[in-house]
DNA sequence: TTAAAACTATACTTATAGTCCGTTGTTTCA
DNA sequence: TGAAACAACGGACTATAAGTATAGTTTTAA
């Protein structure tokens, strides 16, 4: 599976943990709302600097983020 | 500490562990040497694609690149 | 020492990441 | 059943990562 797609999964997967549409959590990671989507749906190669930012938002590191089978 | 830095470092470490140039790195990820160097340098803010490329030229998950105390 | 191998610096093009605007579907619930 | 909140879609745009070339410096071993 592409990993584009594996990112999307997982994101989506701990946004919604933690009940927040994709516009507040834009508004937490300071990213634009139809980058969060269009990262959710596996369609954004997005840089580490970015994931970083995404994981903080999630109140995880980028470790973390990465702690799930999708990335074995 | 800027993730940049933090990825150059860790290529860097696992890199060396495997005994492998930039040079003869960069060929198995298919990855400029130049490129690889810039990396390593702290320089670049690179996607998750390549870095799933890295990972995989180390013979390691993605997952397993990113456990290190750099990112947690 | 020095020559080769390994690494760093800089700078450039092109590909695409990421933003911003709006619109169109979908779901949810009074 | 329609209003409100949410997610998907699209186009036009800017910022920046990807990828390459060249030159220079540092390290290593003979």
């Amino acid at each position: 599976m592409d990993i584009r797609i594996k990112i999307g999964i997982r994101l989506k997967e701990l946004r919604n943990e933690k009940a927040l549409s994709q516009e507040k959590f834009s508004f937490i990671c300071e990213l634009d709302r139809t980058y969060i989507a269009s990262i959710e749906q596996g369609k954004r190669n997005v840089s580490i600097a970015n994931i970083e930012k995404i994981a903080n938002a999630l109140g995880m590191s980028v470790n973390e983020f990465f702690k799930s089978d999708l990335f074995s």
